[in-house]
DNA sequence: ATGTAC
C-alpha cells in the first residue's frame, strides 16, 4: 500500500497492483470480493493496468467499476468484462424549456403519457420505428439510419446528432454479421427504439450549473433550470445475443489455450485469435445498435415534447457516450485497448479525442444516479490521464433486487418521488411495487461518488441534474 | 442486463 492521499491508493494483489479511486470510507465499504475479484482479472496474460472507480461493485467475472487496459500488439479481449449489456450508455438532450414550465403535475403526465405512446416499456413491445434497416445500423450506427431521423443532419450548424456523440460509428469485419441466427436480427429489428428495464430509463430533468464550471456550461449551452433529457439504454437482445454466443467460443478458446482463472466466468481470448476477433467484431455491431437505439429514442422524445408543448419546443443534443464496452484508444502516442466496465471515459480540455464541438473544454461525461436522486454532467480534468479518463457510471449497487425489496416498503419509495406532492416525480406507470429494487435505498449515494471523483482529480462538476419526471420499463 | 433458466 501506498500515500496518504484518503481518495486513491494502489493496492499490491498477489496477481499484480489494483487502482482504487475512492473515499477510504468508500473502499472499506466495497468488502473482500473485489479484491479477489480484481485478483482474478490481474491473472489475464500481459494486463497492463487495472482500477476502480468509488462505485465499483461485485458483478460477473469483473466488478462493475473496472477499466483494463492491454496493449493492441499482445492484448487480450473479454466478453464478461464488457459484461453483457454491450454499449449501455447515456444520451442527454437539451430543451429550450426552463423547469417552471413544467411545474403543473397533469403537463408532466401528459408529457410521459406522450414518450410512452413512442417508446413502449412493456418487455417484448415492438419499437415505434419500422422502416429502419437493423443490417444498416449494425454496419454504420448512426449513420445508418434514414436521414429523416437525423433532423439537423443538413442544417448548417452541421450535424450535431452525428458529431455530439463518442462514437457514431464503429468499424468492423462486417462479414461476421451472418454468424448471428436470424431470430435475434428479427427480435432485435423489433427492439430498435425501445428502453429495455432493470436500470434503464429515460428521466426529465431541470439543470443547476455549478459555479465554479460556469464557464464550461455555458460553452455546452447549459443554463440554470433548463429543462434536459437524459436516456440510458444499452444493446437490449442483440448485445445479450453477441455476448452469450461469443462467450462459448471464447470459453472452448480459453481451454485449447490452457487458460483459465479460479473463476470460470472471467472470459478472455486473445485479440489475435478466432474467437477474439469474433467478439470484437460482433461486439462493435453491438456498440452501433446501442448508439441508434438511444438516437431513435432521443427522436421519439423530441416528438413527444413537440406534440405536448407546441412545435417550437426543441431537443438538441448534447452527449451520447457509453460505460460499458471495449475499444482502441490512443493514450499517448500508444494504441492501446481498453476496456470500461461500469465507468465513463471523460477526457480534459485540448485532448485530440475529444469531437471538435468539445475540443476546447473536454466533453460531457454523463453520470445517471438512481431513480429519484440526482445526475451529474461532468467534465474530464488532466489529472484524469493516470486512470486512462474513466470515472464513475453512476452510484452503483449496495443491495441486491431481492434484498432491496425485503427492505423497502412500498410507502417509503413512494415517499422518496414524492408521490402525490406538487413537485412529485413523476413515473410513467402507477406499477409502483415493479419498481422497488430501483429505490435509491438500493444504492450507494451518487452524490459521494462524484465528491471522490471530483477529489481525486479526474473529473469535474459542471451541471447537477435534478429528476422531474421518469419512464422506466417494466 | 437479457424475449432470463440446470
Amino acid at each position: 500500500m501506498n500515500s496518504n492521499d484518503p481518495y486513491y491508493r494502489r493496492i499490491d494483489l498477489p496477481a499484480g497492483d489494483l487502482h482504487v479511486f475512492a473515499h477510504d470510507d468508500l473502499f472499506h465499504a466495497m468488502g473482500a470480493k473485489v479484491l479477489e475479484m480484481a485478483n482474478n482479472n490481474l491473472q489475464i496474460p500481459n494486463i497492463r493496468y487495472m482500477s476502480y472507480t468509488p462505485d465499483a461493485h461485485v458483478g460477473v467475472g469483473t466488478c462493475i467499476g473496472t477499466t483494463a487496459v492491454w496493449g493492441t500488439e499482445n492484448g487480450f479481449v473479454s466478453p464478461s468484462i464488457v459484461g453483457s449489456d454491450i454499449g449501455c450508455g447515456m444520451r442527454v438532450h437539451l430543451t429550450n424549456l426552463q423547469a417552471h414550465e413544467l411545474q403543473d403535475v397533469k403537463l408532466r403526465r401528459k408529457l410521459v403519457k406522450a414518450i410512452e405512446k413512442r417508446i413502449p416499456v412493456e418487455n417484448h413491445a415492438r419499437g415505434y420505428f419500422s422502416d429502419i434497416r437493423l443490417e444498416d445500423v449494425l454496419r454504420k450506427g448512426l449513420h445508418g439510419l434514414p436521414g429523416k431521423y437525423v433532423p439537423d443532419m443538413y442544417t448548417p450548424r452541421k450535424a450535431t446528432s452525428l458529431t455530439h456523440v463518442e462514437c457514431s460509428r464503429f468499424r468492423f469485419d462486417e462479414s461476421e454479421l451472418d454468424r448471428i441466427p436470424e431470430q435475434v436480427w428479427h427480435r432485435a429489428h423489433r427492439q430498435l427504439g425501445t428502453l429495455g428495464n432493470g436500470n434503464h430509463f429515460i428521466e426529465i430533468q431541470a439543470l443547476s450549473i455549478n459555479e465554479e464550471n460556469r464557464h464550461i456550461a455555458e460553452r455546452w449551452g447549459l443554463r440554470d433550470g433548463q429543462v434536459a433529457v437524459m436516456i440510458h439504454s444499452g444493446s437490449r437482445a442483440w448485445g445479450g445475443a453477441v455476448n452469450q454466443m461469443c462467450s462459448s467460443q471464447v470459453v472452448k478458446t480459453m481451454s485449447r489455450l490452457g487458460l483459465g482463472t479460479a473463476d470460470p466466468k472471467l472470459t478472455y481470448a486473445p485479440l489475435d485469435s478466432e474467437a477474439g476477433r469474433t467478439y470484437t467484431n460482433l461486439m462493435y455491431s453491438a456498440l452501433n445498435f446501442a448508439v441508434a437505439n438511444r438516437h431513435l429514442m432521443a427522436f421519439a422524445v423530441r416528438d413527444a415534447f413537440k406534440e405536448t408543448l407546441g412545435s417550437k419546443a426543441e431537443l438538441t443534443t448534447l452527449y451520447d457516450l457509453m460505460h460499458n464496452y471495449a475499444c482502441e484508444e490512443s493514450h499517448g502516442d500508444e494504441p492501446l485497448f481498453i476496456h470500461r466496465k461500469g465507468t465513463t471515459r471523460a477526457l480534459p480540455a485540448g485532448h485530440s479525442g475529444n469531437p471538435e464541438p468539445y475540443r476546447d473544454t473536454g466533453h460531457p461525461a454523463l453520470i445517471p444516479g438512481s431513480m429519484g436522486t440526482a445526475s451529474y454532467l461532468m467534465a474530464g480534468l488532466p489529472g484524469g490521464a493516470r486512470n486512462y479518463h474513466s470515472i464513475c457510471h453512476g452510484a452503483g449497487r449496495v443491495r441486491s433486487r431481492n434484498a432491496t425489496k425485503q427492505l423497502v416498503t412500498l410507502d417509503e419509495f413512494a415517499s422518496s418521488l414524492r408521490i402525490g406532492q406538487e413537485d412529485e416525480i413523476v413515473l410513467n406507470h402507477r406499477a409502483l411495487e415493479a419498481l422497488i429494487d430501483e429505490s435509491p435505498q438500493a444504492y450507494k449515494d451518487v452524490d459521494q461518488i462524484i465528491e471522490s471523483v471530483v477529489q481525486a482529480r479526474l473529473a469535474a462538476v459542471v451541471a447537477r441534474c435534478r429528476p422531474l419526471a421518469a419512464v422506466k420499463g417494466v
